[in-house]
DNA sequence: CACTGCGGAGAACGCACGTTCTCTCTTACT
DNA sequence: AGTAAGAGAGAACGTGCGTTCTCCGCAGTG
């Protein structure tokens, strides 16, 4: 099996167990069995658990913005561009299998032992806000404003995590619609 | 050492240590020694460690509800009640050794795994929730704002651990005055 | 003074898991 | 064909940790 193959093989493995049962709780055999890589490989591939895990979380970052991107970028009026992200936040909660946002439940398992997890949370976290702002500065909203549309938004996935509920999104939605009109 | 006793300072260790560290990263061995009650003793008092970690999540809920309506009580004016949630945040948000909400880094470690540790955390959550809208619907304004403030707490606890800056309280003050005056 | 029973210190046990090693087999090159 | 490099399976190793057990001292009771 080619090494690039290897690696993606892994990488699917590693994100379906660390997403739904917790880092912690899945060991690098049943990443083995989950991809078919043996133990061998994969620590050739990363040396080591926490790398593993970083990879993990910086594909899933590209992957997660990339999907918000796509779907966003549909709408074309840049007043509802803003609002798509949580018709896209109320999907992803819809989603078989969600169980929460993966950076958050991570950064609460691992933030205060791994610092290359905590930074990788914060990177991704800060990603996150950095394009909310990009699109309520291109709508004609104050850039202020991203910051609450943002905490809404981070509320809304710990809530549906919690709950297993996707009405957070809309809630969310609702009350961000009602601040971009207030002014 | 009366049993009373026993418990209350193994839970004071356990607190600071789980709250500090994770869950998983203390052991029983770590409990005893700051607590300086005997292994014999903690499994007397906590048949197994999840009940420790049940015990420590049931006691920190009473105590920062507890905190929290009290600071908000000091209040007369129902209207600013609702804000003083916020402005409590910030408080705590600022406290020497913040590292997040509990629950929901608990939840982040734990909700997979443990069934009893996710119904302390919704529990936990819920029982705000409702504190909020008795505060929103005392204060004369529809039940349904509380949904949308509520989140926008939420946001605030997790970004403020993410990143320790407080600035996620203020922010979240401000959208929810502005929620509340949207009427 | 014996005896009983509880408490503490910490050793011991069993298991899980991160990481490495061994053995065997394939494969590609000379 | 012979051989060297690499891959896979899985055993092995070391450690950490949840839980239990052993041993010893000390209090209170007859």
């Amino acid at each position: 099996m080619d090494s690039a193959v290897a690696r993606e093989r892994a990488l699917d493995a590693a994100e379906e167990l660390f997403y739904g049962r917790g880092i912690q709780a899945v060991g690098m055999d049943d990443v083995r069995g989950a991809s078919g890589v043996s133990l061998k490989r994969l620590y050739q591939l990363f040396p080591a658990k926490e790398q593993l895990v970083e990879a993990y979380l910086e594909r899933r970052d590209g992957r997660w913005r990339g999907r918000l991107a796509a779907y966003v970028e549909r709408e074309q009026d840049p007043g509802a561009r803003v609002l798509a992200v949580f018709d896209w936040l109320e999907r992803w909660f819809g989603e078989e299998g969600f169980r929460g946002c993966a950076w958050i439940n991570s950064y609460g398992e691992l933030g205060a032992t791994s610092e290359r997890v905590a930074a990788q949370v914060r990177a991704h976290k800060r990603a996150f806000a950095d394009y909310l702002t990009s699109l309520v500065t291109a709508a004609g909203h104050p850039a202020a404003l991203a910051g609450p549309l943002f905490l809404l938004a981070e509320g809304a996935m710990v809530t549906a995590g919690i709950t297993g509920s996707t009405r957070p999104a809309a809630q969310a939605r609702e009350a961000a619609r009602s601040l971009l009109a207030a002014r």
